[in-house]
DNA sequence: CGTTACTCT
DNA sequence: TTAAAGAGTAACG
């Protein structure tokens, strides 16, 4: 399945890109990789998006030196402490095992490329890819032949597969066909979970009991009821968890399945010599910092390390590491989940230009804001994502006292977000509302299916259990078209409310854990916990002022009206004496930072303790000492703002040094390479949060 | 609360 | 020429 280096010593530069296309997908037995990988490597080599990927790659491998390094750290005492703490986690976790479910995972074949084929036949048997020259969403089993693959650029497939037909993505014709599997689902499980248009989870325990047939039967009959209704194959796994089922649906797809029985025996054997790349929920980075630290690349290697995994990451991803090592993951019954988040995103030619960039902004918080008036959705939360030039994301983020709706609303806002970070060259703008109003959030449009909805989705009585966490993507923003939809039959506003159940497995926190076990296990991790902020606090922001003045003013004032005004504002004063907020609580000499008197005092204790919240942070960390009184400063402005509506001056506050277009380098990368720089003598012995997951 | 990273389809 | 869009969670400041 790896891509297995054959040694040699001629330089194979290509080899050491690694994109998420190496992941050894169904359909890719007879490519050959090597191949592909070259290809791959020289349409890349020199590309602003290759750069980035090593930036990113770069960063990883120091993560994985530091961990290493804090590995090596660990006394005997150490090591045999977590080794008693992991040892009881396993019992804990093991105990919760729960094989009297049956789950069903079902997975649709190349789906969006099975679909097209279905309304124009003279594309069977032919190279084919949904998506564009950008980006390919989904290829067919011809395409994947010649090594081409979701998520890969469309220029590089049609490198690999010159005859490559490229189809354009047509949602509603997706939602449609998804609409009909979904009808099938139903009669097996009224509650499945959708995963996504092409993916469901059911809990076929009671079919397989009423009917007294084995889970293999009822997914050989599932199967072939989906081809009958829609002339699509699927192929399914059938597992005593989610987690599992998952896995067994890709066995052996396409139109397969497979039977993973409720033994435990079974479940050992089977995932002892699975790699973990294989479970939802470890993607690329995961994959590459396990294998970099310990070595490992097997669930069975998981438990092994059980002592290092506690003592390296966080109680619920070493819970979570644990619980895969022991094939557990997602058995409870499904609740109703709801969106908690909108959003819309555009990719365009990267521009720098003001007056386009509000424009862009302006478009999507159009559309952003037809989406929530859709659902009758309104939130308070408002993001802003950039991607600039050079790939590099930023989000930034204010929360109102109002929940918005309305475009101008949001654009108001978001205006103000991205004025802050003007100059800059952009390829990518997004906005994101969360923070829902309670009482209408999720409940899909249409009032007429508002009892069957409301009924079904008012089961929701056991709000506990974080058991989520996969992301079901695609089909939440498609739950409106099946509502719009005229073709709509009543039956299918059951399934629009199960839509809205998600999340195969739970990762983070098993959900059947009980009170009393993950109790116990929170002390023991507890009992290491220390002063984050020491070992966490990141060094050398530049407090430069960013001097980069607007005189690129934009030619849509109206759109920025809100803050105008503040152009007047000053932002941080360039001599930023680092320990000015140690003496006294933030003069200034600026008014408009009026708010910062009613903060409380801010002093070090005893030159060693933030007064305000008790962090420890000797007077020699200098720079997170400013950090830190920055944080209370910004968490106090915001506090006033959200009232007013006017948040500009939140983002003036930031320290670090905005980067524009090409020079990306620097700020957040950098936070982690000079933490890691760092000296921390405690925390290599007591910390359970690790670098992991910056 | 805000920001970033990771993951999935 | 050309590397998406939408969603969720964890972790940290």
């Amino acid at each position: 399945m790896e891509e297995s280096e054959s040694a040699s010593d001629k330089p194979r530069p290509w080899q050491s890109y690694h994109t998420v296309y190496t992941n050894a997908k169904a359909g890719m037995d007879g490519v050959d990789k090597e191949q592909v990988q070259r290809v791959v490597y020289e349409m890349s080599k020199g590309s602003k998006y290759f750069e980035n990927e090593e930036r990113k790659e770069a960063f990883i491998r120091q993560k994985i030196e530091h961990m290493r390094a804090r590995a090596a750290k660990l006394s005997a005492a150490d090591l045999s402490h977590y080794q008693k703490v992991a040892d009881k986690r396993i019992l804990e976790l093991e105990s919760t095992r729960d094989l009297s479910r049956i789950w069903l995972h079902v997975d649709m074949d190349a789906f969006y490329a099975a679909v097209e084929t279905l309304s124009n036949p003279s594309l069977k048997g032919k190279p084919m890819a949904v998506g564009s020259m950008s980006m390919i969403s989904t290829a067919n089993y011809e395409a994947r032949k010649f090594g081409v693959r979701a998520a890969m650029p469309g220029f590089i497939a049609r490198k690999l597969c010159p005859d490559l037909i490229f189809v354009p993505t047509d949602f509603k014709k997706y939602t449609y066909y998804s609409d009909l599997t979904r009808k099938v689902f139903w009669d097996y499980d009224p509650n499945f979970m959708a995963a996504s248009l092409d993916e469901a989870y059911l809990d076929i325990s009671k079919v397989c009991e009423e009917r007294s047939i084995t889970g293999a039967e009822i997914a050989e009959e599932l199967r072939s009821r989906v081809h009958e209704e829609t002339g699509l194959t699927c192929s399914a796994g059938v597992a005593p968890n989610r987690l599992l089922a998952k896995v067994c649906s890709d066995i052996n797809k396409p139109n397969g399945q497979f039977v993973l029985p409720n033994d435990r025996m079974a479940v050992m054997t089977f995932i002892s010599s699975l790699p973990f790349r294989k479970i939802g929920g470890i993607g690329k980075v995961t994959e590459n910092i396990l294998k970099g630290v310990f070595g490992i690349s097997t669930c069975e290697e998981m438990l092994q390390k059980g002592s290092f995994l506690c003592a390296l990451f966080s109680h619920s991803s070493a819970d979570f590491f644990l619980s895969v090592g022991l094939g557990l993951g997602g058995t409870d019954t499904p609740e109703a989940r709801f969106r908690k988040s909108i959003s819309s995103e555009r990719t365009f030619s990267a521009t720098e230009d003001a007056a386009l960039l509000y424009q862009k902004l302006a478009d999507i918080a159009e559309m952003l804001s037809a989406d929530m008036q859709k659902e009758g959705l309104s939130g308070r939360t408002l993001t802003l994502k950039l991607k600039t030039a050079s790939f590099e994301v930023r989000t930034r983020a204010v929360t109102l006292q109002k929940y918005i709706s309305s475009s101008d609303d949001i654009l108001k806002h978001a205006s103000n977000l991205l004025k802050a970070e003007l100059p800059i060259s952009l390829r990518l703008i997004g906005l994101r509302v969360s923070h829902f109003n309670e009482d209408k959030r999720g409940v899909p449009g249409d009032p007429t299916q508002k009892t069957l909805t409301t009924f079904l989705i008012s089961g929701d009585p056991s709000r506990r259990t974080g058991d989520d966490q996969r992301s079901l993507g695609s089909d939440l923003s498609d739950l409106h078209f099946i509502s719009e939809k005229e073709t709509a039959m009543s039956l299918d506003n059951n399934e629009t409310c199960h839509h809205e159940f998600r999340d195969p497995f739970e990762r983070k926190h098993l959900s059947d854990i009980d009170d009393k076990n993950c109790i116990s296990s929170i002390n023991a991790f507890e009992m290491e916990k220390i002063d984050e902020l020491s070992s966490n606090k990141t060094a050398a922001m530049v407090n430069t002022a960013d001097v980069k003045e607007r005189t690129t003013r934009s030619p849509k004032r109206d759109l920025s009206r809100v803050s105008e005004d503040d152009s007047s504002i000053q932002r941080e004063p360039e001599d930023s004496n680092p320990d000015r907020l140690n003496k006294e609580p933030i003069t200034s000499g600026n008014e408009e930072f009026f708010s910062l008197n009613q903060m409380e005092m801010l002093f070090w204790v005893d030159d060693y303790k933030c007064s305000l919240c008790g962090a420890e942070l000797p007077s020699s960390f200098v720079e997170e000492r400013q950090e830190h009184s920055d944080f209370h400063l910004a968490e106090r402005l915001q506090k006033e703002e959200s009232g007013t509506g006017s948040s500009s001056l939140i983002p003036r506050l930031r320290i670090v040094p905005k980067d524009y277009s090409g020079s990306q380098n620097r700020r957040k990368k950098h936070k982690s390479s000079l933490k890691q720089g760092m000296h921390l003598p405690i925390d290599s012995f007591f910390t359970k949060k690790s670098s992991w997951q910056l």
